[in-house]
DNA sequence: GTCTATAGCTTGATAGAC
DNA sequence: GTCTATCAAGCTATAGAC
């Protein structure tokens, strides 16, 4: 019986290591300059362990970001049921983005430079669909804040830019810049800004310049 | 003479056309994934050639990235002198550099890759300085603009970071969406935007609502 | 200045013992 | 399931001819 418990299709001890060990390193030298042998020495294995869980380098690569990006697109299920006003809803879902993109940095850093940058040799995945959906949600609170009137009725598509944008540059933030963080509480300081604007209110008085 | 004026130490044929092969080829593959073999395919000479203008795939990749930042230093050397209002000059920069970026885009999606990403095995070069640079012009204008009363007295850091927000934003939909883009017009909507702020004034008095 | 040819490594991946 | 030992392929970089 002792050896059949350890028979479990997924060994959380060696391959959980791997996972977290070609995480750390992917995220440090990238993809392709990250070799198999260092991947195996930083989780403590030997090189056929690697095969033997995963189908090979592409496999590991896969399988990381398969588990990764379900969290992400599990949090963007979930804000679906946030409650409040939609500016708090917005806020709130940022956070909540940021939260799990810190939580996950190693793996972020690498998916983020893939999605935007070359592809480094690894095999294709499809962030895109994620990150379309990720706008997809924005786009619809959006749409109910101008319904509510509680967003000003702009163009949809730039308003999701503009909230985009600060969330991007929060994170980008912390790949960049170890030293200028942005954390929770700033990030929504700086949404809240996004939401009243940065121009001292006066030109409305003054009539038809805008 | 024809053969003189081939002898200049700086043959712009070959070693130009190095240089723009191997951006193709960084920005597609990245650093590490793109070989020598395939940079002097593209380029249509034979491997030692690049050994002979530069010391080797490290050199011609800083010296590609040295190139190409000089330009972009150059625009904000420039735009000191830029004049109009601090909300006229912060978006005639954003635009500028948002067309610098355009025009190098190969060789802009390698650094933003490698600086925000993994190193790739790349040898290090000091993209932070110019980030930092950029951050701190931006600032300055920031600050003009709060002195100025053009923009609201708040946090100028938080203001800096929504503005490089927007920025970032629409060269990362370049990056990352090519069906989504965002051309220099619709940049200025969005920073215009921002400046406005996404709520309704719901106290502010009706008639500018026209 | 540019070629062909190749030296000298490092890489991803596997065979076979246990 | 995990090891040691090993391989073929692909890599950067250079030597030497012209």
């Amino acid at each position: 019986m002792t050896t059949l418990t350890k028979k479990r299709p997924w060994d959380r001890g060696a391959r959980e290591r791997l996972l977290t060990g070609a995480s750390r390193l992917f995220a440090r030298k990238g993809y392709a300059a990250a070799t198999v042998r260092e991947i195996v020495q930083e989780a403590g294995v030997s090189k056929p362990v690697l095969y033997y869980y995963f189908k090979n380098k592409e496999g590991l690569y896969l399988d990381l970001m398969r588990e990764a990006l379900a969290r992400f697109d599990a949090l963007l299920e979930e804000s679906r049921q946030h409650q409040g006003s939609v500016r708090e809803r917005l806020i709130l879902l940022a956070e909540r983005v940021f939260g799990l993109f810190m939580e996950q940095i190693e793996v972020a850093r690498l998916a983020y430079s893939i999605y935007f940058g070359p592809s480094q040799g690894a095999p294709f995945f499809d962030f895109d669909a994620l990150h379309l959906k990720f706008r997809q949600v924005l786009m619809t609170l959006v749409e109910e804040g101008i319904g509510n009137q509680e967003i000003k009725k702009k163009n949809v598509l730039d308003i999701t830019i503009a909230l985009l944008g600060v969330i991007n540059v929060a994170m980008e933030l912390r790949l960049g810049h170890p030293e200028l963080h942005l954390g929770k509480k700033e990030l929504r300081r700086v949404l809240h800004l996004l939401f009243e604007g940065l121009a001292r209110e006066k030109e409305t008085i003054r009539g038809k310049k805008g």
